[in-house]
DNA sequence: GACATAAACGAACGTTCGTGCTATTTAATT
DNA sequence: AATTAAATAGCACGAACGTTCGTTTATGTC
């Protein structure tokens, strides 16, 4: 009861690194095996297909991004300094220890997006949900009177997104040492623009 | 001679569509060879190794990706409308008949940002490329004084790149039938932001 | 039409893959 | 300490993978 709990938890956490570099249709359970020494067999006990292994491991993967992003982020004063916590905290998830690869779910986007199942469904939930929360803390800015009442917080969920997927791309395939400097300016942009204008 | 050289660019197109969906990495020459009414061996002889074959894909692509964006769009008189060119064509690009699952950059992208060799070199080269024909564009802009003089040319091909790749992301992934309208309004920000405000 | 060569085939190779079984060891409970 | 249940190992399976080989069929040239 106790011991299988605890293995499972050490095959998550190294699925999930291992995950970020081969992404999730990449995860070999053989492989898995050989890393934490344990019998192929052994493992696969733990999950009973690799389906779901490869859900337990985004699972798991979200947890991790709630308590390193979400979380810390959303005790941020509302508004600016909630979305800047928001984007700083993004930004370092992906170049966090546990994720050798970058960011797990950017790997799992483009690898699922022509995949269905159901681990591209619950992939598609996590994202909603973050995008949601990005969402709703700008909204709560826009209700505070520091954001523009026309803007729209689902446009500046779906464009900040935007910005760290040019920084996972920026870093991670064109290894430029710019990437976060640039990121960061894009995001500076998009806050600008979302500001509101002084005298309003 | 001849009949060689029909046939693989015909497997390079199948080869190019099907990449799209599963990535190179994904590409089963198995599976390409049913798919042609060939055998494994036969479509095998043209390429010596899939690594090959991954290349041959990707410059292929690169070929299409020129001819069906580039040098339309680089038709365009300069300044904002070639800018707008080269944005749109490229956000048809994704959709084009030959690419059922999407960009197959984005695809490559995300696959081979962990995995060394000379798929990825050539990968980064092309994007490298690509990102320069975008600051370049955007440069004469500048030069012409329809941008800010004080805009960054790099930092402007960043930051498209990232609206594209957060179309890909709502569009491919999310299927959000709104992805289009919000590439659309995030490049106008854009493009707004570069503009050089008037009277100056 | 004969000949050279290029193109395609078919079978097999050695690996690796995910997935079942059946023991055996290890941990939790009494 | 004994009993029971959970956790892991061992072994085998069928399928798919990229690759090699020898052979056969099709093509282009003289």
């Amino acid at each position: 009861m106790r011991k299988g709990e605890t293995t499972r938890q050490a095959i998550l956490e190294r699925a999930t690194g291992l995950a970020s570099k081969v992404g999730l249709g990449g995860l070999s359970i053989g492989e898995l095996a050989a890393e934490l020494d344990l019998s192929k067999s052994g493992l696969f006990a733990h999950f009973h297909s690799k389906e779901t292994l490869q859900i337990q491991v985004l699972e798991h993967g979200a947890e991790v991004f709630v308590e390193h992003v979400v979380r810390p982020a959303l005790a941020a004063p509302r508004g600016e300094p909630r979305m800047r916590a928001l984007f700083e905290r993004w930004l370092d998830w992906g170049r966090s220890s546990p994720l050798p690869g970058g960011c797990l779910f950017v790997q799992a986007a483009t690898e699922l997006d022509d995949r269905p199942g159901l681990v591209r469904d619950r992939l598609v939930e996590f994202q909603r949900q973050w995008l949601d929360v990005i969402a709703t803390s700008f909204r709560k800015g826009v209700d505070l009177g520091v954001f523009r009442r026309d803007a729209e917080p689902e446009q500046f969920a779906h464009d900040m997104y935007g910005v760290m997927l040019g920084y996972h791309h920026a870093s991670r395939l064109l290894r430029d040492s710019q990437a976060e400097s640039r990121a960061r300016r894009a995001f500076d942009s998009l806050l600008a623009a979302a500001r509101r204008p002084s005298g309003e």
